[in-house]
DNA sequence: TGACAATGGTTCGTGTGCGAACTATCTTTT
DNA sequence: AAAAGATAGTTCGCACACGAACCATTGTCA
């Protein structure tokens, strides 16, 4: 991180605050096993309706493939998660959250409702507007 | 990353691409052995006249101990940095640039603009300032 | 059909980061 | 001055993340 103190470094440490208050909520709800790091992987399959390959995983979260990998591994490892083999093609295995993967999802949506009041506080509907166009204009500038 | 696609996503998404244009800036400018989360360290002992204990740099640098010491010693073998016992106290061990070290400053200030001016693109002075009112604002919110 | 390329996943090596345990050296207490 | 505690750094074990190499399998096309 160059620009410590510039804008740069500020949405490094929010970043920062923003993931240690969600690993702080893990632990304090008890659920074993999973990182804020899971999340892209879990939001993913918790949108979804049946097993889909790891490839579609790889395509939506923004992860190498070799991560996403070892992420399915620790999903699996906890019970989070279920592989299985493709029965038309051989490569492909497919993933799907076990029961208990699904029932994260609550734990999911109260934990993002308590990172995004907790991160707002008591700022107004207008200005988190406008922060947010901001921050996309912020992105789309970074992606060109 | 839990609330990928709300404004956590947002701040997750922008660092990380941030983080993407500083290493590509450095390869290109074919600076070896230096990625961007030696930063901090970096523009720590940039702003040191003389050698500071690694006490210090932790205190400044938001970064456990153990982590600072194996950051320190990567650039210490790529040459950039140099240590030497205390000899008043033997416990500590201070750091400071080399030559070597020294000559990042200028790619450093350079890369530091160029982040920023991509980052902020043609957003008027007033909405710069408007957005890091309001990033301030909820750094503060989430460091309750 | 038989070589070659493309695709899906895993493995391996390396770097970052953390926390806990450890070593060595001061400092404080009694 | 000896015991207990504090401080400075390092080491170790672990998890995440990346890229390169690798293995099977499937597709392509000559």
């Amino acid at each position: 991180m160059v620009d410590v103190n510039g804008i740069a470094g500020q949405i490094g440490r929010i970043r920062e605050k923003a993931n240690a208050l969600v690993e702080d909520e893990l632990k304090r709800r008890n659920i074993k096993g999973i990182v804020a790091a899971h999340g892209h992987v879990l939001a993913f399959l918790l949108r979804q309706k049946r097993p889909v390959a790891i490839r579609e995983v790889v395509e939506h979260v923004r992860r190498v493939k070799s991560t996403v990998t070892v992420t399915i591994r620790t999903l699996e490892r906890h019970g989070y998660v279920r592989k299985s083999p493709s029965e038309t093609d051989a490569r492909v295995t497919y993933v799907e959250l076990t029961a208990k993967g699904r029932g994260l999802q609550k734990d999911f949506e109260e934990i993002s409702e308590m990172l995004r009041s907790r991160l707002y506080g008591d700022m107004s509907e207008k200005d988190r507007e406008r922060l947010v166009r901001q921050l996309d204009r912020i992105e789309a500038n970074l992606s060109q």
